[in-house]
DNA sequence: ACAGAACCCATTGACGCCCAAGAAATCCCA
DNA sequence: TGGGATTTCTTGGGCGTCAATGGGTTCTGT
C-alpha cells in the first residue's frame, strides 16, 4: 500500500479549483468516497487532507478518549471542522473560502504528503516553515528507531 | 536478499535522465512500485534514496509517534521531501531541479550503495568527503560488533 | 430565477514509451 | 591467455499519451 510523499504546487483556478496531484488521487483507489477530508491544522498554518478510512480511524481513535473528557472534547474540533470534499471528473476539489483565507492561500497551492495523509499549504509559508525545520533535523542530530520489517518482510524472499 | 553496494558515475543527459544502475535496479524486483523515492540528505551534502518498501517502514515508524507531536513533525521531513520518481522503460529516472541544485549536481551523479538504501552525489563532492572519511575510519581503528546472523536459522536468502 | 457546483471539452506541456546507436562487460575459442 | 564476438547496459532523440489547466454549459437546490 502505498503512502502520500513529496511536495507538489498547484494552481487554484478562478473557480476555486485545484487538481489534487495523480500520485495521492491514486492512493484513494478503493476508498469508498472519492475524495478527501480536509480540516485546518490546530499546530500548524496549514490544512490537513487525509481519505476517509483514515477519518474513521481518528474518529475511532477519539472514542478511546473518555467520553465527556476535555481531551475528547478538544480534539473532536477536527471532525466538527472536516470539510468532505470530492474529486469533480478531473480528480479536482473545491476548497472552502474560509480555510483557504485561514492559511492564507490564494491561487497556488503546495501538496504536502505525511505517509497516511497530507498537508495543504499556502507555498511560500510552506517554504519558509521547511527551511529551519531542516536545519534542526541537521544540527539535533534527528534520529528515528526504524521498526522492524514487518509483515510480508521488505518485499524480497 | 541483495543489498546496495558500491559507487556507480551515470550521465544526466538533457532531459534531466539518468540511468540507475543495473545492479541497484536489480533490488527493485519484488516492489509494487518499480522506482525509487529520493530525497535531500539531511546530513550530507547529497541525495538519499530507497525503495517503497523502506519508505513503508519510515511512515510506519512515524505513526508509532504520538499524532501532532513535535517529533512527528519534525521526523516527517523526510517524507514530504521524498518524491516518487518511476523507472522509465530504460531503467533512467528523472531527478528534480531544486534537488539537483541543492548538492551541486550538473552532468553527471554518482550512485553510492548503503545497504538498504542508496545516495546520489556530485561526483566530485563525494570523492572529496569520501578519502578523509577512510582516513578516519583507519585513525581511529573504528570497529562494528556484528549483529547475530538472525531471522529463522541460517541468516542468508 | 439565481448561485454555486458538477460535467464536458479543448489546450498545452511534461513525462513515459519506443527505437537506435555507443560503450562496456562477458563469453568463447583458438 | 589474449583478442575478437556477443550480449548487456547506458545514452540519445523522436513521438504519443496523459495530467494539469482553463473555459463554457448543464444541473441542482434554494
Amino acid at each position: 500500500m502505498g503512502v502520500f510523499t513529496g511536495t507538489h504546487t498547484n494552481k487554484v483556478d478562478k473557480k476555486g479549483r485545484v487538481s489534487v496531484p495523480k500520485t495521492f488521487r491514486a492512493l484513494f483507489e478503493g476508498e469508498s468516497f472519492q475524495g478527501a477530508y480536509v480540516y485546518p491544522s490546530f499546530r500548524q498554518s496549514a490544512l490537513e487532507a487525509c481519505p476517509e478510512s483514515f477519518m474513521g480511524r481518528i474518529v475511532d481513535s477519539l472514542e478511546d478518549l473518555p467520553m465527556f473528557s476535555d481531551e475528547q472534547d478538544d480534539l473532536s474540533i477536527i471532525v466538527e471542522s472536516a470539510q468532505r470534499l470530492a474529486f469533480d471528473t478531473e480528480g479536482r476539489i473545491i476548497i472552502p473560502e474560509d480555510f483557504l483565507a485561514d492559511v492564507g492561500i490564494k491561487d497556488e497551492i503546495t501538496f504536502v504528503g505525511r505517509g497516511r495523509t497530507f498537508q495543504l499549504w499556502e507555498p511560500k509559508t510552506y517554504a519558509s516553515v521547511r527551511k529551519p525545520a531542516f536545519e534542526r533535523a541537521r544540527t539535533r542530530g534527528l534520529t528515528l528507531k526504524l521498526r522492524r520489517p514487518s509483515g510480508q518482510g521488505d518485499g524480497h524472499e
